[in-house]
DNA sequence: CGTCTTCCTTACGTAAACGTCAAGCCTGTG
DNA sequence: CACAGGCTTGACGTTTACGTAAGGAAGACG
């Protein structure tokens, strides 16, 4: 048994990354899992953080907002004031969130009429052989 | 008077773009400027192409998704067969643009989540004093 | 004619988020 | 003991969409 950590090839298989998306993220000082000799210990909450890391990239946050929203979680102190900082940011990625769907949903339509353009004119040249006569 | 095209200031003026963007548009086969000299002019097949980029980029299309777009937009006067590819290219990409929404409407779901339980644990950290007697 | 401005080409720089070697250390197994 | 596997640390490569700097041509102006 470990005492609640597990190895990078675990952490692997159980959050789908790569070995080197885990050090990148310990280089990034996203996450800091402790040693084993050289080898590296994840601990519960290096698993905490890696979910909020991979919801927040879910969300489109870049890596770097997603350390300093992680920091000010790991802040105790002053909670109410850094939980609304978190909260407005969020709230600002939300609307970005919904801005680009509303952008996406248009482009969609429009592409659909393309689409429905595009059948009219294979249809009408499917059949050229009346057409021609 | 010019015969109906600008040039490269006046096109950044115009879409608010850089020289540099419009020559890099240009090095992609995005855009299709003729040349005065060694100069550039953007007729108005160029500027009606490039509405449709700064359009698709708003949607968050890359330069090269962009370019097929395009493609299929103004291949209109093609073969039936060229017509059919384009066409299965477009529900292509119609099918990527919806499973893309389709995840943005589950991300935007699950950080709206979010927000309501950062507004309950900060609504309950508002009144601490009651608690706190 | 000299200088300014605008344009040109070429080409290296940048940021994000890792991928992909290379080469070395440990450990278990036959 | 020898070798296979897994882990480690560099460190350079990749992609996208341009930025930016260097050096030069070409027309306008005083």
């Amino acid at each position: 048994m470990n005492e609640d950590t597990k190895t990078i090839r675990q952490m692997c298989d159980a959050y789908d990354v790569t070995p080197r998306t885990l050090r990148f993220y310990e280089s990034k000082e996203l996450l800091f899992p402790i040693r084993d000799g050289q080898k590296r210990l994840f601990t519960k909450r290096d698993r905490a953080r890696l979910k909020l890391i991979l919801r927040g990239k879910r969300f489109g946050f870049s890596l770097e907002e997603i350390r300093q929203l992680l920091d000010l979680y790991h802040k105790d102190d002053q909670q109410l004031v850094q939980l609304r900082r978190t909260y407005a940011i969020a709230r600002e990625r939300l609307a970005d969130m919904q801005r680009q769907r509303d952008e996406l949903t248009e482009a969609i339509d429009d592409l659909k009429a393309q689409l429905k353009w595009g059948e009219k004119v294979m249809n009408s040249m499917e059949v050229p052989s009346k057409a021609a006569e």
